[in-house]
DNA sequence: TAGGCCATCTGGTCCT
DNA sequence: AGGACCAGATGGCCTA
């Protein structure tokens, strides 16, 4: 658990229109907000666990620095694009040998795909495709 | 100390 | 009516 609004608690809000509710309004209303609020910690905890499945299967630039969410999801996006294209062109090429493949997947490793990442360009799109690019131009095999 | 990242609260909207 | 989802606001923690 980490930090909370100093200002709000778990009491929902307190706003002049409640104020000038019945109490037993009043009271209804600010259970029902420490509900919602409950619901929405549990909510947003469920999404967090689900982004720290995600860091297990994508590769990571080491074991030290923890991917954010952001990086999480565009590291997740490449990753995908990038055993897509080994399918793809596994398809290609008719058949390849296990060898082959075996060879594509060492590729898209944790350990050397870190390479892949990069920030320093304008959009999502040629970021991924310019990863993949580099990625494939630097280690492509013919069966 | 500024900036990045994050957790939490909150009100709005949509759906059942 | 109530729950799920979302986005904005806010403040804490951490690092360069």
């Amino acid at each position: 658990m980490k930090s909370r609004r100093a200002s709000c608690t778990d009491s929902g809000s307190e706003s002049s229109e409640l104020d000038s509710r019945s109490p037993e309004k009043y009271e209804t209303a600010t259970r029902r907000r420490m509900a919602a609020n409950a619901r929405e910690r549990k909510r947003m905890q469920g999404l967090n666990t689900a982004f720290d499945l995600l860091r297990k299967v994508v590769p990571q630039w080491g074991q030290d620095k923890k991917l954010s969410k952001y990086e999480t999801l565009q590291m997740a996006l490449s990753y995908i694009m990038a055993l897509n294209r080994i399918l793809t062109d596994a398809r290609r090429h008719n058949a390849p040998s296990r060898q082959w493949l075996d060879l594509q997947f060492d590729v898209v490793q944790p350990e050397s795909y870190s390479c892949l990442m990069r920030y320093d360009h304008p959009t999502e799109q040629e970021y991924v495709h310019s990863s993949l690019s580099y990625q494939y131009d630097g280690h492509q095999v013919h069966a």
